[in-house]
DNA sequence: CCTACCGATCGGTAGG
DNA sequence: CCTACCGATCGGTAGG
C-alpha cells in the first residue's frame, strides 16, 4: 500500500494554509492523493475492466491531468498491481491464521470460509479486480503473487479433514476445494452494498452449506 | 450462428479445384471461414480478454489481412455478441427443457447441474467469453440477451424444493441458488481438457454435494 | 454482381 | 502536479 514512486517521503511539507475552502489550485498531501488515487482506480477498474479504463478517465475522477498521474506511478500497470497484490496478501494473511490454528479440520475450515466471505465483501471492489484483470500483469509480477494460496489452503484443510475422517474421501480434495472456493468467490458478481444478507450470515450459511454437503 | 453479413448465401459455388493441397490464395467457403473466425475469437477473447484481442490478432489466427474481417463483420463487437448470444442461448435451451420436465425438484436440479457442468466443459472457451467479456457488449445489445435465465431456472428449482419439503426453507433460495451456480460456473478457472475428471463425474459430483448441502 | 483481399488512412487513445 | 507533446496502435473504411 505505500507509493512506489515516494522514496524518500517527507511528511507533511507545510501544506499551504492559505485557501481553507476549494480553489483551483487547492494542494493535497501526496499521501493522500496517493490513497484517492488507489480507490478510484479500484472502483473503475471494478466497474469497466482494466483494459477498458483509460488513465483519463481516473485522471477526471480525481480531478487532476492525465499526465500529472505519472507523477505518483510508473505506469497503468502500477495501479492494477498495488491492488492486487494488496487485496490478497491480506486475505492470506487472515486465512493462514485460521488455517494453521488449534481445532480440528472441519471447524477451521468453516472459520475459513465465513472469514473469507467477510472480507470479500468488505473489499469488493479490489476483489472484482483480483478476480478479472490478474491476467493483465505482466508475468514477472503475476509470480510475485502468492495466487495458488488460497486454493492451497483450502484443499489442505479438506485433506486434513479427510484425514481425520470428518470429510468424505472418495472424491479428489481438489474438486471440493476448488468447489468451495467458486460458491465463495462468486459473490463478487452478485452482492452489493446494502443486500438484505449481512456478510455475517452469508458467510455463516456458505460454510454451514459446504459442510453438510462434504461430511463424510 | 449465422453469419450477419451473409444475407443472401449461394452454397457452394463450384470451389475452385485448382489446387489441390495449400497455394497462397486458397479459398474458402465463407461459412467456413465464418465458423473459424468464430471459434478463433472464442479462443483468443479467452485467453487474452476481449479488450486486449485486436481484430489484427484474430485476423493473423485465421490468416487474412485485418481489413478483410469486414467482409464478415460490421464490427469487432459482433464478434462478441455472436459467441455470448449463442452460448448462452444453447445452455438456456437445455436447463429449461429439464427444469419444466417431470420430476421432483430435487431430481430436477440434479440434471440441471450435470448438464450444465457437461455443456460449460464442452464450450470452455465460449463460456469463458461470456462470464468475462459480457461488460463489453453495449447496452442494447446486453438486453436482447436472457442473462438471467439460469439464475432464475436455478432459483426457481429451489423453491419449488423447498415447497416439496426437500430443500431447507430456513435460507434465501437466492444465496443457495447463487452459491450453487458459483460452484458450477467456477469450473471455467481451472477446469482444463486432458482433466483427470471426467466433465460427466464432476457434474455428478457437484450435483451430490449440492444435494447433500441443501436438503432439509 | 461476387470473393478475397490490399495499401492507405480514418478518428481516437495508449503510455510516456 | 501542468503543458505540450511523442510513437504506436486502435477499430474501422477507402477505392480498386
Amino acid at each position: 500500500m505505500s507509493n512506489p514512486r515516494a522514496k524518500h517521503i517527507v511528511r507533511d511539507e507545510a501544506r499551504s494554509e492559505a485557501s481553507p475552502a476549494k480553489s483551483k489550485t487547492e494542494k493535497k498531501p501526496r499521501d493522500e492523493r496517493w490513497r484517492e488515487l488507489l480507490k478510484a482506480a479500484a472502483r473503475v477498474f471494478a466497474k469497466k475492466g482494466y483494459k477498458s479504463t483509460s488513465l483519463q478517465d481516473l485522471a477526471d475522477e480525481i480531478g487532476i491531468l492525465k499526465g500529472s498521474l505519472y507523477y505518483y506511478i510508473d505506469s497503468k500497470e502500477d495501479l492494477l498491481y498495488e491492488l492486487v497484490h494488496g487485496i490478497l496478501d491480506g486475505g492470506i494473511a487472515n486465512l493462514r491464521s485460521i488455517a494453521l490454528g488449534g481445532g480440528d479440520a472441519l471447524t477451521r475450515l468453516e472459520a475459513v470460509i465465513t472469514t473469507h466471505v467477510e472480507y470479500l465483501v468488505d473489499n469488493l471492489a479490489e476483489t472484482t479486480v483480483f478476480l478479472h484483470d490478474i491476467k493483465h500483469l505482466s508475468k514477472e509480477r503475476r509470480e510475485t503473487l502468492a495466487i495458488d494460496e488460497y486454493e492451497q489452503i483450502i484443499t489442505r484443510l479438506i485433506e486434513e479433514g479427510q484425514a481425520e475422517g470428518t470429510v468424505r474421501d472418495d472424491i479428489d480434495s481438489r474438486l471440493i476445494g476448488m468447489g468451495v472456493l467458486g460458491m465463495v468467490n462468486w459473490i463478487y458478481r452478485w452482492y452489493r452494498p446494502g443486500d438484505t444478507v449481512t456478510p455475517r450470515s452469508l458467510g455463516t450459511f456458505y460454510a454451514e452449506m459446504v459442510v453438510s454437503g462434504i461430511h463424510a
